[in-house]
DNA sequence: CGATAAAAAGATTTTTTTGTCCTTTATTAA
DNA sequence: TTAATAAAGGACAAAAAAATCTTTTTATCG
């Protein structure tokens, strides 16, 4: 489904939406230990979804990453787009070329509602809504 | 979502189950052409297929590849199952042990919806039936 | 039998993904 | 203003996936 990049990033920016905000930042490390994913990885994920605005940094001292409240508007569909690329829920299930409902490969309409529906899940819950769910039902990041 | 084998997979033996039958065979040459996929790679492929005896297949001349009326009953997660593992359908999308219901991450029950709908979808229609869908509504493949 | 056709098998190469390491730059605080 | 800290950036390494090439086996037919 998705890349490992693509989960690290989704995890990473779920955690940072919990456990972070202006005034409370977060070192790579750390959040690669409580994450249990490799760090300087980890690293290079957090710098291309920095550099695409949906997280944010301070360097020096005291600094690290955290989430503004500009970023916890953004959602899950965001972070899959940047690092997975738009293709990864649009493209045909067998890759073909121009998948729509006028072109559709044997699996379209089966897989075209399913693709769908998850796109529109990811797309119309922004992050702050679900770290709020998370921290209320105490899910598991 | 699949690997390119297992997409390529997919459509060998869609098209398979179109194009042959016990008295009609295709050879790995044409099917690649046809589906305009790698040969070499195609022709491992279809050995681990045959391997697991979800498509026939006979040597030397006048041989190929075909589908049986017995492999014709198989359905397209017995497909996904042997070239892409059980994993793929299974396995929580941001690669957290033990997905349930009792244990979710923040995506579980968006994700959990689509990845059993299309399941359910893929294991509930036989390759026959498929192939005469394909037949009847002229779909690519 | 011997020539030929086609899949099966094995080995190898290329490309992509994943993961590591080291240096540079920015920030803070003593 | 210097030492320490943390992200950013670049180069490199390992592993996995995708693709190719070569040889072997099996079957058919003249
Ligand atoms: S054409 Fe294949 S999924 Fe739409
Ligand atoms: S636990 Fe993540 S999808 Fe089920």
């Amino acid at each position: 489904m998705f890349s490992k990049t693509c989960k690290y990033g989704i995890r990473a920016v779920l955690f940072l939406a919990v456990n972070t905000d202006k005034n409370k930042k977060i070192g790579v490390i750390e959040i690669a230990e409580r994450l249990e994913v490799p760090r300087h990885f980890l690293g290079k994920v957090l710098q291309v979804l920095k550099k695409e605005g949906l997280i944010s940094s301070i360097k020096g001292p005291g600094g690290g990453f955290y989430l503004s409240k500009e970023n916890r508007k953004a959602n899950i569909e965001d972070i899959v787009e940047c690092l997975d690329g738009p293709s990864l829920l649009n493209a045909c299930v067998l890759g073909l070329p121009n998948c729509s409902d006028e072109n559709p490969c044997p699996l379209h309409f089966q897989a075209y509602a399913c693709r769908h529906g998850l796109q529109y899940q990811l797309r119309h819950q922004s992050i702050d809504e679900l770290a709020r769910k998370i921290r209320r039902e105490e899910i598991r990041i």
